[in-house]
DNA sequence: TCTTGATGTCATTAAAATGTAATATTTCAC
DNA sequence: GTGAAATATTACATTTTAATGACATCAAGA
């Protein structure tokens, strides 16, 4: 998880905000909200959220009719949207999915099932597109099967230097502050000790360099910018 | 034939949900029904039936959304789709097959066409793509016969170990999470405790190893991907 | 009804990963 | 060269994650 998903959630009810926001963390999701149509409107557009938790019955204008506008734009269209409603009755169901809502959940729900839903669409949505392996010379990053291999050899690594290695190939020759980093790779609302950066820059190029069987020195593609962060380059400093 | 195939029927008329519900029990089918898009795809993600009967003209025009959704997702894209239509227009027709529809049949239909067409795409489609084993070493898995063999010697394991083995061994050399696997083994909207997948792989890999006569290490195959689920290969770790 | 096997959950154990602080090393300005 | 600043490395306590065994429940079949 490079980034953590955001949520919005669209309900008049701030104890229901409220709930909602709680289970969300809890599952790791980072999460905004919206009281008004209008106000969600504004804020997906804005912020765009990965997904859009929209009630049924809004005042001013409702749901239902946000989430045909939504899906009726370019823009939004692909911000996949979970519909929470009371009512049970068949009427609503056919036009919600009509609309193009991606999946239904009914009041009252459990957090847990709420998030299992969120998490299903988001799979369906996102997940499915998984991208190409990455090579730059005989090492190869394949995000499909998790894994980083030197010359046809599997490297050892823990989660985080997997992750950072990642971010890395997907974004050569350029140099990221270790703020950035933190960013990119822990998610932002984590705090951590500047040099823990450090230490897992140190642990990524111990593992590329055991992996080398040819002596060809993996761990320089990471290179240290004195006074400004790191950068990975296929080009010797 | 192991077990009659179950269709599913869509269709928002009683009528001719009946209607086709007795025909179908008379050809030796098992059937379901639903009367909405939604309740379909509820039903066909949880139950996996091995054919749909669906309606063009649901209430909201949602037969062929519901259509176009099934076959773009991978759970359900291999569930073969009957289309029912009262049109006999040519747009529409196009339009189905576009979306991937296995066949068609025009209201007025007789039972007796109706039948013949559901066979004719069962033998299909099960015959030819699910039913051929799938060998790794001297690992098989033989769907036709329901049987997992290690150098020709059975390998006993419960239903669900099964269906874990058959989804790893049809989707190699990927990482998959605790929840997709939930997902894909179990069926969506069954909520599971996160560590009972890690149950089902612990005893599906004591399966494989104690069917394994000669000391090589078939639970091997089924890797753990720390932080991040699960994997099938052949490649060691 | 009784038995058996399958299933899901939980508690325990084992292993790996993580973040931090302390220490060592490198780099660069002077 | 020297010293200050920046980075690298190491060691370690803590936290996280996965494997395993035990158990209660449930459903199917005898």
């Amino acid at each position: 998880m490079t980034k953590e998903p955001t949520i919005l959630i669209v309900d008049d009810e701030a104890a229901i905000r409220d709930m909602i926001g709680i289970a969300l963390d809890t599952a790791g999701f980072s999460s905004q909200t919206a009281e008004t149509a209008l106000d969600a409107h504004v804020s997906i557009v804005d912020s765009r959220p990965d997904l859009v938790l929209l009630d049924w019955m809004l005042p001013g204008g409702s749901g239902i009719d946000l989430a045909r506008r939504l899906k009726r734009e370019e823009l939004t269209a692909d911000i996949p949207i979970i519909m929470l409603t009371a009512k049970t009755s068949e009427d609503n169901k056919v036009q919600g999915l009509d609309v193009g809502v991606d999946d239904y959940v009914t009041k009252p729900f459990s957090p847990r099932e709420l998030v299992a839903r969120i998490k299903a669409v988001l799979r369906r949505t996102t997940g499915n597109l998984r991208d190409k392996p990455i090579r730059v010379f005989d090492l190869e990053l394949d995000p499909a099967s998790h894994r980083v291999t030197i010359e046809d050899h599997a490297v050892d690594m823990g989660p985080t230097e997997y992750r950072l290695l990642h971010f890395f190939m997907t974004h050569p020759e350029k140099v990221f502050s270790r703020d950035h980093i933190q960013d990119q790779v822990w998610g932002a609302n984590v705090y951590l000790e500047e040099r823990t950066v450090d230490v897992h820059i140190g642990r990524l190029r111990k593992a590329l360099t055991s992996a080398s069987k040819t002596g060809i020195n993996y761990a320089g593609l990471i290179q240290t910018v004195r006074g400004a962060g790191y950068r990975f380059s296929t080009r010797p400093e």
